[in-house]
DNA sequence: ATTATATATAACCTAAAGGTGTTATGTCAA
DNA sequence: TTGACATAACACCTTTAGGTTATATATAAT
């Protein structure tokens, strides 16, 4: 039993592969949830629970137009996630990088 | 029924918070999973797994030394997350920017 | 008014995720 | 060599994620 379940937590909204592309697809263009379906194998309403994670994480919004619902991608949230990255960069730079990092931070240990 | 059960993903890896601290904890210094684990609430049986995610993605590496197993971090597949935000970036950089994009990519539909 | 279209809502199913406890197995220390 | 310690390997449990189908409601078009 997890502890918390944190909903809306942005590092699960974008760990399903089809809510990934759904992100991409709003950032070419708004759409509606029918539009947006016709991208995927998966029935509208699967791809309406998906929408339903992302307007939780803040990653987008829907706008009742008439009878349809357009969708907008809302980047916002994605800043934690660099963030997030951001702290980890330092590992990767590159080697030479590393090792400095390593040597001024003495995180070689045992 | 996901279409494609993509194993040792990394936006799934990291999509757990326990995953993210262990990620964390090793950045900070190597260490064996009984170490590891005393900083967790969870079980030692429950860390491994996350161990073992984790090393599936790549993002952790463990090696035998005696009777224990030392993890160390292995953060090259961040890139990877890296390289998808930055994708992204360009929507949040600032209002200006984005609106730039937006006339010069003519993003601007319906 | 009637029909077609777009979305909403609800009930339900299955597999996997995250967790547990128990029992080996290998290694270090007395 | 015996006991303690660290990890490995299993078997098992419960919740949730992702999916389905069916039915209802609201808007648009004829």
């Amino acid at each position: 039993m997890g502890s918390e379940l944190q909903k809306g937590d942005i590092f699960q909204a974008i760990a399903d592969p089809t809510r990934r592309e759904v992100i991409r697809l709003l950032s070419v263009k708004n759409q509606s949830i029918a539009e947006l379906s016709s991208h995927f194998e998966v029935s509208r309403n699967a791809v309406v629970k998906h929408l339903n994670v992302l307007t939780e994480a803040g990653l987008v919004r829907g706008e009742k137009s008439g009878r349809e619902k357009i969708y907008q991608l809302q980047p916002e949230p994605l800043k934690e996630l660099q963030e997030w990255l951001s702290y980890y960069e330092k590992f990767w730079y590159n080697k030479l990088t590393k090792l400095k990092y390593v040597v001024e931070n003495d995180t070689l240990n045992k």
